[in-house]
DNA sequence: GGTTTGGCGAAAACATCTTGCGCGGTTGTG
DNA sequence: CACAACCGCGCAAGATGTTTTCGCCAAACC
């Protein structure tokens, strides 16, 4: 089972350094128990292993003047492979973009996007993601309001799982 | 305009620490061209004010067994407040549930879901998100792939945005 | 039973954080 | 203009945290 190479001390930091990503590593030793310089050893294993894909501050996006954020759903033309890459790209460059997710179903990608505010979005969509080629068609959503945003991963789901499957 | 009261300094510190949130405060003084004592104390003034909100590690799914993310569009019967809310209570409670934004037009509100294996989010739409009064439909899609997952904002159009309107 | 492996903790060298203080530039006022 | 108040910077030093080295122990494996 994926996951399973770790012990509970590993999964322990991994849960507190999502929790918190710039605890010092003395106080992460001693929310999990161990010493320090053996801490911080896991934390480099687990970042080489690539457990730990980075660290990221979480900022406000509507104190930074970004007070719109849209979810976006686009059917393309052609779903080959090819087509489906070129798209992507084209998401990976856009800076409005935040997120861009294959979807199966009806709908060929999902969007999550952010704009300082609802005309500077219409000019990105109407510009710029409507006038791709291959795109269909695009339904877009505003977001009204977010009840939750929790990033990162439930441990304590995992958890429960290992002890299931023990 | 918003973030206005920010000087380029802390714009700058802000897009460091986003794309780095664990850098040492020598590191990111240097960066900022600031020398590390006003830069400690600006990092101090931006989590007191709310513009950092937190830090957090970013952990490989898939490497923790989370092989399944769905997106979930949620219709309601009742969109009266009380019964919003109720059902924003519920995705709060439910962990697998990482992220609920609540949308204009036909969907109510999409979810952002993640699971060990489909089977586990299966008896989680079935049992829970579909038993849940005042759900009248749940049409969900599965990530095939993900192209892009950006945290944060674009700094870039932050600034072009300051440049034009300066 | 010896060897290997992996992980731990203690201690020391090193780096960073944090605080107080003085300097220089800017603003507002007489 | 001159002056004072203010703001933010950099410097320096003591406190704190990080990282390396080393030796030890226990479990796994010949």
């Amino acid at each position: 089972m994926a996951g399973s190479k770790l012990d509970p001390i590993d999964r322990h930091i991994l849960a507190e350094l999502q929790a918190d990503g710039r605890m010092t590593n003395v106080e992460l030793a001693s929310r999990v128990g161990i010493s320090a310089p053996p801490c911080l050893r896991r934390v480099r294993t687990l970042e080489e292993a690539g457990y730990i894909k980075g660290y990221h501050a979480d900022i406000d996006a509507r104190e930074m003047g970004f007070e719109v954020q849209v979810f976006a759903m686009v059917r393309l033309q052609s779903q080959a492979e090819a087509d489906l890459s070129t798209f992507e790209g084209r998401c990976r460059a856009w800076p409005l973009v935040r997120e861009c997710h294959m979807l199966n179903g009806e709908i060929d990608f999902i969007l999550k996007c952010v704009a300082p505010d609802l005309s500077s979005f219409q000019s990105f969509l109407t510009e710029q993601l409507l006038k791709a080629e291959n795109v269909a068609n695009v339904k877009t959503s505003l977001v009204i309001r977010c009840a939750k945003d929790e990033p990162g991963l439930p441990f304590d789901v995992l958890e429960a799982r290992l002890a299931k499957h023990a």
